[in-house]
DNA sequence: CGGCGATCTGTAAACGTTTACGGCCGGATG
DNA sequence: CATCCGGCCGTAAACGTTTACAGATCGCCG
């Protein structure tokens, strides 16, 4: 295999030193004449800068990655899409690890920090920050943000900014409008317990019956898994355990899709028996028949505000750590409204 | 920034000089002796090996890139979702390019190549394999393994792979499968003709009404984009132009959503009145309502068996080109098929 | 006890850049 | 004409590894 034209072949094909190349390809102020002869045997020989050599020497990679749990997941896939081109503009190629929520992968992509591959991590651990992430964190000396929550007494020196969404407040408003279009046996389809978003939205859904003035009732609140078929057997037990429950809160649009499979086969009409509301307002969501009432945690507007503090960061130097909160909303569809209303909504 | 310790700081540490330090770590054979006190000196100090210095001297970089058109794109997703796992196992890392079909990008990126970021690379180029692309392959000397087709005259000493599927086949068995149910007037809503699967969908469209005896009628064709909103409006126009239409066959299951949107918006039964067929069958497919029947081009399997290829190329070194095809498929569901039939169908 | 071979270790070069530093040359100035 | 200054340029070091090569050490044999 030929190898490729290094500075030092232009500088022998140009009679300049390698100095002088480096300057010239780099635009620093050198004489006209020798510019020339540069991009001339530069052109001549097709020279393209090997990367490797710049970032040892510079001691930065030009790359970013993104660790999350499953790419697979139409959450991740609406960050990575706002992530990918903001990286790009900025001059950063993006690398991506699907961590599977091994809290062992996330780790040693923390860890992996160390070796300086990238200049900087977007994470969104599933299981939490724990102290092994702190540490890793603290240890990687580079720029990390972490999707999700982080922990209060972050040490000192951590280069570390957090985004987050208020998953309370999007459960409180689903329920709210549950309530007020006249549902009061409102059921919860929950995913793991030993996850953020999974404890976050148990106590969510607790307050906010409360503040409605609803019962707590535990015979109405399931525990399963974030996937479609964990949301069909979790909501088949709910529904023959409380065949009264008028409406279903899912802690994510792929359970809600799961609860829709099973209310179809059963005959229930949604929302006319059943209202059914998911979470996370996934592209998904405005597939299905009827089109799904979603909580949306602003997935797209997380991914771009974890790029935008990154790069804050990685351009301005350090300064204390921040956290972006991105509020959440509901998008109101054919789930919770009855007949009449449009179901609509382009992709 | 304290600098992190470098194998010179172990050597210094452990009184040996640093290429017993790289020895030891390399698990070269070395004295007991010396192997301990460098073990010890590394972990005392948290050594870890700067990724960049030894992709220099080693000239690789354990990264490979996949460049596609969307990564929003869910047939793109379910790629890399297989492709991911496969390079983790063998130690490589995995970045992401999303061209947004812009040739220029696909472009700049196999011209990336040169820079020598990454070891290797998998490329779905939209629009085909241009001469540039050729050029670029050719000149990177990197192996590339093309997701798509490429054509048949690539020069002697080019690093490519191919992967490629047989979409005329696939529309062959969608419309076997609508003429076998009954089907005899449908329509076709593709995607830009300028693309490759556009322009092999077109004339497979063709073909495949031929085989079956079915006169080919303009008026049954509209195109427009692969996305959900151009779908819709290729089916307004084409219903309205041919309001006997019976059955629509989509060139991608945006498309097919879109038309969906219009049947139901009209009242129109699916499959009742109008079947619809999908194509690529994307997770979509199983949620919408009906649930859509499509042509599966086994995205997943062309991801493997990009990556399988790309590996063996890394790993066994030169060998001549391949081709690996990947068979369509027929998954049936709802938009083809009477009710009774149950919908089902997990993620 | 000298010499030989086998092991292990250290020196130094190499990977391809960027950049501090000093040298050289030209022109302007006293 | 000597001096100084400024602009360009070349030499060499540095980034942190791996590895060829030669030197050192040791045991063993003759």
């Amino acid at each position: 295999m030929t190898e490729g034209p290094t500075i030092t072949t232009i500088a022998q094909r140009a009679g300049v030193s390698i100095a002088s190349v480096s300057r010239v390809l780099n635009g620093l102020p050198t004489r006209e004449d020798t510019v020339r002869r540069v991009m001339r045997a530069a052109d001549e020989l097709g020279y393209v800068p090997n990367s490797v050599a710049r970032s040892l020497r510079n001691r930065r990679t030009d790359q970013i990655a993104f660790a999350m749990a499953d790419i697979g997941n139409p959450v991740y896939v609406a960050m990575v899409r706002e992530i990918q081109p903001l990286l790009k503009e900025a001059g950063y190629r993006l690398l991506i690890h699907s961590t599977d929520g091994q809290a062992e992968d996330e780790l040693g992509v923390l860890r992996g920090l160390r070796e300086r591959y990238v200049d900087g991590l977007i994470i969104s651990p599933l299981r939490g920050v724990t102290e092994e992430h702190v540490e890793a964190i603290v240890a990687a000396r580079a720029p990390v943000v972490v999707i999700g929550s982080l922990p209060e007494d972050m040490p000192e020196g951590a280069l570390v900014d957090n985004v987050r969404t208020d998953s309370r407040t999007g459960v409180r408003l689903a329920l709210e409008h549950l309530h007020a279009i006249g549902r009061r046996r409102i059921g919860f389809l929950n995913g793991p317990l030993d996850t953020v978003p999974g404890a976050a939205r148990a106590a969510a859904y607790r307050e906010a019956l409360e503040a409605l003035g609803l019962p707590y009732d535990e015979d109405l609140v399931e525990v399963g898994d974030f996937y479609r078929d964990s949301g069909a057997r979790a909501a088949r037990a709910l529904l023959s355990r409380v065949p009264g429950v008028d409406a279903l809160m899912c802690a994510n649009d792929l359970i809600a899709l799961g609860a829709l499979d099973v209310l179809r086969e059963q005959g229930r009409d949604v929302p006319g028996d059943v209202a059914v509301v998911g979470m996370d307002d996934t592209d998904l969501a405005s597939v299905t028949w009827p089109t799904l009432t979603s909580v949306s945690l602003g997935s797209a507007e997380r991914g771009r505000a974890a790029a935008g503090l990154l790069l804050d960061r990685l351009q301005n130097g350090p300064r204390e750590p921040r956290v972006a909160v991105v509020r959440p909303s509901l998008t109101i569809r054919g789930s919770t409204t009855l007949p009449g209303t449009s179901p609509g909504g382009a992709r």
